[in-house]
DNA sequence: CCCACGACCTGTGGGC
DNA sequence: TGCCCACAGGTCGTGG
């Protein structure tokens, strides 16, 4: 679900809470989200002390005083709300009725200054684990990551090399954590809608200047969601509470049928599917 | 190795 | 109103 703008705007929401907060107390309210939660998760967590958020691609990481990187990954419906002093808006007040809510509240962090962060995940996508710090970096959910799409790594050239051998979809490709890592559906769609490149060309098959508009293109998209707090369909929201509002300037993604807005295109944008995924583009002006 | 597809889980919204 | 189906922001394992 949440996609890196999401991430990272939730990221930023859970710092001025976390960032040095003590564990006092944690709740593991079942044993498992996706996967199970690693033995001792509990007790493991309960009196560390967290530095500073931060985040890898879509996962977020909570390094801890004992040596251990709190890892956290959203799945599709994962979300976070902080209640406390700091909460700008009174919990259980938000899409699903509270007694749904409630039902997916399933990690709860109380802080040493009374905040309270509780994580809900209705589907269940989402996953943590602690991971020792010295062997993140070795973990086979990073180690194999492309470069951060904002990062000074994500470059023509190297989108060059990664798609050059791949007769694959350029749609299917960018969704391809190991090509660049924190795109999902939608960003991919709107990326591609402003390049003006068909999804369904080969990633092979693009040409350099194509690659870098391509570039510039998803970094400008992650950029100005970034700015405006991510997207909210269904179920996300920042810890605080605020809606995302990129979702107003989606110019592809969710607009089958509507007309394809650039002037003079003429175009009516299309849903296809794609690895199982809807795909929505305008077959006009994306060659 | 590459790629397509089903599985995981629950909720929502549309059509009848 | 109620029921059934399609679909949802992600990733992983399987099998061709």
């Amino acid at each position: 679900m949440p996609e890196l703008p999401e991430v990272e705007t939730v990221r930023r929401g859970l710092a001025p809470v976390l960032d040095g907060a003590v564990l006092a107390r944690v709740e593991a309210r079942r044993p498992d989200l996706r996967f199970p939660l690693p033995d001792g998760f509990v007790q493991r967590l309960t009196g560390a002390r967290i530095g500073q958020m931060s985040r890898r691609a879509k996962y977020l990481l909570a390094p801890l005083d004992r040596g251990d990187v709190l890892v956290m990954h959203l799945g599709m419906s994962g979300r976070f709300e902080i209640a406390g002093a700091k909460a700008k808006r009174r919990p259980g007040e938000f899409v699903y009725a509270a007694s749904v809510d409630e039902k997916h509240a399933h990690v709860v962090f109380h802080t040493g200054a009374g905040e309270t962060v509780t994580y809900f995940d209705p589907r269940r996508f989402g996953y943590m684990d602690l991971i020792a710090e010295d062997a993140l970096a070795d973990h086979p959910w990073f180690k194999g990551l492309g470069p951060e799409p904002l990062g000074d790594d994500f470059t023509a050239a190297r989108l060059k090399s990664e798609f050059a051998s791949r007769r694959q979809s350029v749609k299917a490709t960018l969704l391809d954590q190991r090509v660049v890592a924190g795109l999902g559906n939608i960003y991919v769609c709107e990326a591609l809608y402003r390049s003006g490149i068909s999804p369904e060309r080969a990633a092979g098959s693009l040409k350099p200047k194509a690659l870098t508009g391509l570039v510039e293109t998803i970094r400008q998209v992650l950029a100005e969601a970034i700015e405006v707090g991510g997207s909210t369909l269904r179920d996300y929201a920042a810890a605080d509470g605020a809606l995302g509002y990129f979702q107003h300037r989606f110019k592809a993604y969710g607009r089958e049928g509507e007309p394809c807005l650039k002037p003079s295109c003429g175009g009516v944008i299309e849903r296809i599917v794609q690895g199982g995924r809807s795909t929505f583009y305008c077959p006009i002006c994306q060659r």
